[in-house]
DNA sequence: AAGTAACG
DNA sequence: TGGA
């Protein structure tokens, strides 16, 4: 652990998997109660969709986003737009979600997407790679809230050998470098391992540098 | 194939 | 459960 000055609050040192640097607990508990809060607001404004994929099947895993643009996805594909599929403008990202990235990201630029996925019971994310951004050089950082996730690392390329590991809530991870494309997804989540969900489910935020 | 089925 |  090293002493974090400005919060004064201990914050963990990371471990690699495959490139990805994770932070376990890297959120406290109250810090975890606020955040879920503050994305309470946020979905208020921008309401949770279920996007369908370019083939005509929906996703099981509900989001929405905050930040200049968010990540949909519909018949015509895989895309940032700059607006909710309900024609509005995405909320601005929340100071403490700036606060993470800032600490662990390692880059000068900020943020322009925190997308929110919220993993209902049953829900999981196949395997696939974040490069609808611009600049490979930026950095992807992963926060988990609520219900334990199953997430499994792959390669650059479909197929081969992968790693599991499970994410609870309060992980960061910050995928870069070399790692930033790797494949990845969520097999499963674990019902009723938080207690900071109520109605159960797992929340993920992922930030990116887009343009 | 950011999905799902089948199979080892 | 993992990967095709």
């Amino acid at each position: 652990m090293t002493e974090n000055p400005k919060h004064a609050i201990s914050r963990p040192d990371p471990q690699e998997i495959r490139g990805f640097r994770h932070y376990p607990g890297w959120l406290g508990l109250e810090e975890q109660k606020a955040l879920i809060e503050t994305l309470r607001s946020v979905v208020t404004q921008a309401p949770l969709f279920s996007p369908m994929t370019p083939y005509g099947k929906p996703m099981s895993v509900r989001m929405t986003s905050a930040g200049r643009f968010g990540w949909i996805s519909d018949r015509r594909g895989y895309r940032y737009s700059e607006t909710h599929p309900d024609g509005q403008p995405w909320p601005a990202i929340p100071q403490p979600i700036l606060d993470i990235w800032e600490a662990v990201s390692g880059t000068s630029r900020a943020p322009e997407c925190c997308l929110i996925n919220f993993y209902g019971e049953g829900a999981k994310m196949g395997m696939h790679q974040d490069r609808d951004e611009q600049d490979f050089d930026q950095p992807v950082v992963s926060v988990s809230l609520g219900d334990d996730g199953l997430f499994r690392i792959g390669n650059r390329t479909r197929g081969g050998k992968t790693e599991s590991i499970w994410l609870r809530s309060g992980d960061v991870m910050v995928m870069g470098g070399e790692a930033r494309l790797l494949y990845h997804g969520i097999d499963r989540v674990k019902p009723g391992t938080s207690p900071l969900m109520p109605k159960g489910g797992r929340i993920n935020l992922t930030m990116r540098v887009v343009t």
